[in-house]
DNA sequence: TGGCGGATTCACT
DNA sequence: GTGAATCCGCCAA
């Protein structure tokens, strides 16, 4: 995948990587799924970001880095998230996954294997920020972990192209506490798919800037 | 050092 | 729709 996404703001990337490739790597073999749904989490003045404020602790810390590394973390003490950093070092930014969706019917049963529950619909298997981190058997270990690396764990890779893509932007989920910032549209999603999270009848059409 | 709450999910009513 | 699970990060004291 182009390096460049990986210099843009979180906003400006969240559309961007719908349609891109996730590789995750275990000793079980490679799980290759799409990504579906992401959510901005950009900048020091963003409310709903960990890194508010300019907040730079030890778990916001891989939000300060050069972007192009994964920033994984624990929520609620059992569901680990998985972002995407983005923009320039010491600006802190990044992109959550909230829901991928499996490539082919060998990813699917690995993902299903790993989530250990019955999945009664797409959205089971992968359709939340926990549930797909449990399916491709992410957590903090690969906090930090580059994404461009295709010998590493997890990477990213070029998948389809965005123009293509019927992208819908909506306000981010359980952020009441970041006041104006909760009804911001930074969340998008792929209209019609099975594996986005949850639907939101208020979606806007969202359309690519022209380059 | 203590207390609070969360970028969630699941089981239950 | 409601509530529990579960624990670490954060900040105030």
């Amino acid at each position: 995948m182009s390096p460049h996404i990986y210099t843009l703001t979180a906003l400006q990337a969240a559309p961007l990587l719908l349609g891109q490739h996730v590789v995750r790597r275990t000793e079980d073999g490679e799980i290759r799924c799409r990504i579906v749904e992401t959510e901005s989490y950009g900048g020091s003045e963003d409310k709903g970001s960990h890194a508010y404020g300019g907040r730079r602790t030890a778990r916001t810390e891989v939000m300060f880095r050069t972007g192009g590394v994964a920033y994984v973390y624990l929520i609620y003490g059992m569901y680990n998230c998985v972002n995407v950093v983005t923009a320039a070092k010491d600006d802190p930014h990044a992109v959550l996954i909230r829901a991928v969706e499996p490539l082919t019917g060998y990813d699917e049963g690995q993902m299903a294997a790993y989530r250990g529950i019955t999945v009664k619909k797409p959205s089971d298997l992968s359709g939340g920020p926990g549930k797909l981190c449990r399916a491709l058997r992410i957590d903090k270990s690969l906090n930090g972990c580059p994404l461009n690396d295709p010998a590493g764990p997890l990477w990213l890779e070029q998948g389809d192209l965005p123009d293509a893509l019927d992208i819908v932007q909506a306000p981010r989920i359980n952020i009441s506490y970041a006041e104006e910032y909760a009804q911001l549209p930074w969340r998008f999603y792929l209209r019609g798919n099975p594996y986005v999270s949850v639907l939101d009848r208020q979606a806007q059409p969202f359309r690519l800037p022209k380059v």
